[in-house]
DNA sequence: ACCTCGAATACAAACGTTTGTATTCAATGG
DNA sequence: CCATTGAATACAAACGTTTGTATTCGAGGT
């Protein structure tokens, strides 16, 4: 034994066809459970197809039927629990009508992203769910043509199911203004479709309530929990003091916590930091975490069925805008005196 | 337009052969840049395919080559940070290999599981990469006659990258009561291939240090946070209070020390808490938790390296036994006076 | 001028399914 | 008893590649 070799010996169609004495056609009806097979001769069949372990080819149905009944995911970040929780509401839904799901991670990376789309073409996918996506619109356009394509949260896109950003980033402004906080900081997040939307929020928030825009209270996060202590350094370092941060995400706000403790701060006392996500364990760090949650599990199961419907063919039924809802918790709290 | 189609109208290699005069054999050969062709004829033909934006079918490849350069990917549970780590691991390595993988997601189901497995043996897979299986060794048995498997932390599969669970476990044993605590809860977790060693590493050390085990110490945690809390209430209202808990991971302790705030203790002042898995948050979270680090990302990296070497014809070297590291944070402390 | 050789390319079969059409066969009606 | 019908099944082509073998063609040697 050189190699371990693995014998890919396929049991067929035909070979059950030679068994039950039969036309290869006949087998696939009778496993399609067609009307035009006796019915007796089908559960001989299918009882054949089980003893033998009958593994169907995806390849050779695809070939003929020129689409391989499968859909196609593309996520940001898995290591995010935010879009793992988007994830699960895909599976989720996908299961319950019986679609199959292919998931690609991007570690948000354009060519990454466009690596997957690739290989999800390659594959005749039936379908495309693509959240956030960072790649270009006309990208998408191209696609749309060969399949439908489900973006969250692009409210530029053909077809999509978004949440309103601008909403929840509003929500988390205004609580921290009605709380007195005069001096906001604002840590951004990478580019994608809701970073716009944010810094919007922000700047309306502000200027709504008299307060002016400092370019020095704006930050940049990377994605990357380590680079909270940075951020957070340069808080400090500030001549003035912001007295609440309002953080990317909840990863971001939580390494912004962290980092402020070890530098003597306490929170809310002395700052106040909120965050956006409501990720699982949002409720149960120290101090909890006054967030924005999204929707995303129903976002997941969302887009499925509108994939679904659109390849029943329905007309694709307007967007309709869900809400996000701001979470309070005991990360933020009053100006310290 | 009734209804919205999408064309599936593929460009094809004979649609390139038309186009530059020549046999679609040719093409193929051009396109995988053998030397049979004139360096000219590959030239024009790139220049075409690139042209018409051909994208070439999956399908049709498998069908004819028995295999579909894919490999399988199967991961309990993405929204846990521990097994997205791993992911991440896996991907990096395998897109460094120009290898593409496909991730399933079980939720730690076993039918999923299976269901993972179907589909992937549907697509022609290559190769398929489990880690931390949970069913049983004869399924997998099986498969291994049909295509490479590799296991993660399952020490009884043919191939397998493991990391010793019984040490990391001991190690928060020892850390433990070196400290002084005797009265050590132990909250187990789903069944799987680490759930055993670790219970057998609790006992082993109970016994080494001649501390009699006590079964109303021992409680069940099924993965869910928010399970977490009963899980608390119970353990407070044992006659004698545990000071120290060996959790399940850190979800579970994360959770675990937001229950006992809320009772009013704290943590590590009245009982120390330790977790295990060392997500990316163990250390940004109040109290930084005491955990056990496991190599995820070098885990995956390597177990796509094996495949590769599999694949490859190699022997399979000896699988070798990685070592968990003890993190020692501020969740655990003395015993309390 | 003929033969050989090798480079470049063409031909054709095969992979496992699906599906439209053709065939078989028995039962029914006249 | 033959024509008609309809149910059950068989036949055959097609899907887009890959690959072993055959063909072509011109150059080089004799």
């Amino acid at each position: 034994m050189k190699k371990p070799r693995w014998k890919s010996q396929r049991v067929t169609i035909k070979d059950i066809a030679r068994l039950a004495n039969v036309d290869p056609s006949t087998v696939t009806r009778a496993l399609q459970g067609s009307e035009r097979v006796k019915k007796s001769t089908r559960q001989s069949i299918e009882k054949i197809a089980a003893e033998v372990g009958y593994v169907p080819s995806v390849a050779a149905r695809t070939l003929v039927m020129k689409r391989s009944q499968l859909v196609g995911v593309v996520i940001p970040d898995m290591t995010n629990p935010f879009f793992a929780e988007l994830a699960r509401g895909i599976e989720d839904e996908a299961a319950k009508n019986n679609l199959r799901i292919l998931i690609r991670n991007t570690e948000g990376q354009q060519l990454a992203e466009k690596d997957a789309i690739k290989l999800f073409m390659e594959l005749d996918v039936d379908g495309l769910l693509v959240p956030m996506a960072r790649c270009p619109k006309e990208f998408y356009e191209r696609l749309e043509e060969s399949c439908p394509v489900i973006h969250v949260n692009r409210l530029d896109a053909k077809y999509h199911v978004s949440c309103d950003s601008l909403r929840g980033a509003r929500m988390v402004m205004d609580h921290l203004i009605d709380h007195g906080h005069r001096r906001i900081a604002f840590v951004n997040g990478p580019s994608g479709p809701v970073k716009e939307p944010k810094m919007a929020a922000y700047k309306a928030a502000l200027n709504d309530n008299g307060i002016h825009f400092e370019e020095n209270l704006i930050f940049e996060f990377d994605g990357a929990l380590q680079s909270t202590k940075e951020i957070g350094n340069q808080l400090l370092s500030l001549k003035t003091r912001p007295t609440a941060v309002f953080a990317w995400n909840d990863i971001c706000a939580i390494g912004l916590i962290h980092a402020l403790n070890e530098q003597g701060l306490s929170v809310p006392g002395d700052i106040s930091v909120a965050g956006h996500d409501d990720i699982l364990l949002a409720g149960s760090v120290l101090p909890p975490l006054t967030t924005v949650h999204w929707p995303m599990y129903e976002l997941g199961q969302e887009s499925v069925r509108y994939l679904l419907g659109l390849r029943a063919g329905y007309e694709p039924r307007a967007p309709e805008m869900h809400k996000p809802s701001l979470v309070v918790r005991a990360s933020t709290g009053p100006v310290p005196s």
